[in-house]
RNA sequence: GUGGUCGUAGCUCAGUUGGUUAGAGCGAUAGAUUGUGGAUCUAUAGGUCGUGGGUUCGAGCCCCAUCUUCCACCCCA
């Protein structure tokens, strides 16, 4: 017999996990539902068609996909009629989509664009959804970085308000301030972006000059014009790129000096003035994080058009922990034209990475049981069950030890099991009508009637 | 997808230039304590050395392949 094994990139949570991030889920949740967001869910598998062409070709290729059930081989030589050989490598790409239809969700938002479309009926716009589910992206894995890992997306969509942005930085602000997690947020706007590559000529090379530019604090400046020239931007156009990355100022200065160098571009201009309005907004709500005006800030997914953002832990490098923004037509794709959206997506696993690593969990979530009758034998437990269930019917979480096991190792079991009260009911005891409570804390136990055990253990 | 790296008991790791029967600490189990957890002491169990090939009289150690881990790219939460 082989070792049982789990795939790649995948874990399994114990007990002493899933509390922890149980927390973590609650706390995101409850803050999304101060902000009036409704829960969704939607399938972990989605069509292959939903999926594909929406995340880049880097995404494309890191979809898991479904093999067809069946025999998914049968005729598949007759879909290649010109003699082409099916299964050369020239023809995987024509193969994969004929034997396979369906794929695991990559992210959540493009399902819900999927989503809204389908339902658009019976929803009420703006449409406000929070949805926290597993995503799967068939990635190498390294620290920080899973094959399935959960996310946790609010989206409001049918809106072009720029509250809703500010909203959503507040949503992250409270947080990471509820969590413990010291954080800063990044912001920028595609529009600025756009403006900049058409303001350094290279307005048809917006992702190669954005995605270069995401670089510059992690390779330096040389390394990023070197790869703009490689990417193929005219001298003139990574000249002026230049100057714009070697400019330094405060924040104070930088949309002053962006309005100068974006004096010609009304993309620009207009990406300027919703930053400014959104940080303002934003600002006002009292901010505990810092947020930056960050030129370099990128994001690779293609469909955002506005305001987009990035949060990342001040203590712990691991990457970015939340990010998003505004698309202006994710619905266009699946047939609903011109609906505005915006959202942000937690990592929860980054989340409890660090967490983990800064100590920030709260000691006292080792266990939800609060009180342990001890297992004396059949005749005790008859009296137990019942003692228990009025706990239980009081709100107290109760356990019976199931076995009339050496009380050592019932003890022992309470301990490990983080339960703070154990309760004695022997035969001495029953016999003069009390039971001993014990507080494992201290050690100290005391006699009590049954019926004042409720009042004893509530919380 | 590219380049590198790791793998020995449940966990963390030792293991000499390739040499007989692979070790430690922690943990587990049992007892010291017949109705009391954490500390101490004692004993016991637990390994086809990631897997499959190869070289050798002989492989945990060398070679190849493969899987896994972690890291740097790519990309991203």
């Amino acid at each position: 017999m082989t070792r049982p094994s789990i795939p790649k990139g995948t874990r399994d949570f114990t007990p002493a996990e899933m509390v922890r991030r149980n927390y973590i889920f609650a706390t995101i949740r409850k803050i999304f539902e101060l902000f009036g967001y409704q829960p969704i869910e939607t399938p972990a598998l989605e069509n292959l068609s939903t999926l594909l062409g929406k995340y880049g070709e880097e995404g494309d290729k890191l979809l898991f996909k479904i093999l067809n059930s069946g025999n998914y081989l049968e005729g598949i030589q007759n879909a290649f009629p010109d003699g082409e050989e099916a299964f050369s490598p020239a023809s995987v790409k024509a193969l994969t989509l004929l034997i396979t239809e369906k794929g695991l969700r990559y992210d959540l938002t493009v399902p819900f664009a999927r989503f809204v479309v389908q339902h658009q009926h019976e929803l009420t716009f703006p449409f406000k959804r929070y949805q926290i589910q597993p995503v799967w992206r068939a990635d190498r894995p390294q620290k920080g970085r899973y094959r399935e890992f959960f996310q946790c997306d609010v989206d409001v969509i049918g809106s072009s308000s720029l509250l809703n942005e500010a909203e959503l930085i507040q949503i992250i602000d409270q947080v990471f301030l509820a969590l413990g997690i010291s954080v800063s947020i990044r912001v920028n706007n595609r529009k600025i972006l756009s403006g900049i590559a058409e303001a350094v000529g290279a307005s048809g090379q917006l992702t190669d000059l954005t995605t270069a530019m995401d670089k510059l604090d992690k390779v330096g400046l040389e390394k990023v014009l070197e790869e703009l020239l490689s990417r193929g931007l005219s001298p003139e156009s990574v000249e002026k790129t230049a100057a714009l990355l070697q400019w330094q100022g405060s924040q104070e200065e930088l949309p002053v000096m962006l309005t100068e160098f974006l004096r010609d571009s009304v993309t620009g201009q207009k990406g300027l003035q919703e930053m400014a309005e959104v940080t303002e907004m934003a600002k006002a709500c009292g901010l505990k994080n810092p947020l930056l005006f960050d030129l370099k800030l990128a994001r690779g997914l293609n469909y955002y058009t506005g305001t987009i953002l990035e949060v990342s832990s001040r203590d712990v490098e691991i990457g970015s922990i939340c990010g998003g923004g505004r698309y202006d037509d994710l619905t266009g794709i699946f047939g609903w034209e011109g609906v505005s959206g915006v959202g942000i997506s937690f990592g929860a696993d980054r989340i409890f990475d660090v967490m983990a690593a800064l100590n920030l969990f709260p000691e006292e979530m080792a266990s939800a049981t609060r009180a342990l009758f001890i297992n004396f034998g059949e005749k005790e437990v008859r009296h137990c069950i019942q003692w228990a269930s009025r706990l239980r019917d009081a709100g107290i979480s109760t356990e019976i030890y199931p076995d009339p096991a050496k009380l050592k190792k019932q003890m022992e079991y309470a301990h490990r099991k983080n339960i703070p009260y154990v309760i004695l009911a022997g035969e001495d005891e029953i016999r003069s009508g009390f039971v001993s409570l014990k507080k494992m804390k201290t050690g100290e136990q005391i006699n009590l009637s049954p019926d004042l055990l409720t009042d004893h253990l509530r919380p």
